[in-house]
DNA sequence: GGGATATGTGAACATATATTCAAATGTAAG
DNA sequence: CTTACATTTGAATATATGTTCACATATCCC
């Protein structure tokens, strides 16, 4: 970071800087957010949990759905799993996909929301 | 997609999957949902974000309290405008930026109750 | 007008990521 | 055990994206 780049003068209000400075959560929390956003960030799998907002399904079913390859739906599928977004449970030979909570419902609602207006 | 990707038989709920279809929002809405939460996928972006929920604050204030060069947040910031996800006034020589409706406080925080539990 | 400072922008580069393809694993049925 | 099929995984490739750098624009003050 260039001298240039850098604000000069009395540009930073500094009182309120260190007033938000101090109710900041820890970087590494907010890492954790940012990547829930990231997971939820990709339109594949965002239409893959607007369909699980309606019901339970299997990788086949969802392939189904969203006209792609399994492979495809699973390798994001597992993205979910990471950030706890989706839960399973095995049927046969079937894995059967689910929203985990009722925070990634509320989000896709607000976030849904947010869009129409 | 090759024939052997694609579910062969009747583990395609067939009927489950007509119905959600019916109810699944349209494309074109779903991708915006996307391009939204891929606004909010990012740390930077994040805590940009959670400072602006304390309180509003201009480029040079946002710089100094992330570590960053007023380029970078200035190229990020324009992401958010992209998403109507901030918004900001002029004053002076500085641009002020704030959170733009209450979506998306409430998108941080049902996300940071997702991250925390 | 001219200089100083805050902000915005375009190009470039390095990194992250989504899909495809090929192969592996797991599970049920014969 | 062998076959069939649903799912997962790893590597590869093509594309998207964040930061830096250099420069442009805007606003204030002299």
């Amino acid at each position: 970071m260039t001298p240039a780049d850098m604000c000069q003068t009395e540009c930073v209000h500094t009182h309120v800087v260190a007033q938000v400075q101090e109710k900041m959560q820890d970087d590494e929390l907010l890492f954790h957010l940012a990547d829930l956003f990231k997971a939820l960030g990709d339109s594949t799998r965002v239409r893959i949990l607007h369909a699980l907002s309606f019901s339970e399904l299997c990788v086949c079913d969802l392939a189904s759905l969203l006209g792609m390859s399994s492979s495809a739906v699973s390798h994001q599928l597992r993205v979910l799993r990471g950030q706890r977004i989706v839960k399973y449970r095995k049927e046969g030979k079937n894995v059967i996909y689910s929203l985990d909570d009722t925070h990634v419902a509320n989000l896709m609602d607000q976030g849904l929301r947010h869009v129409c207006e």
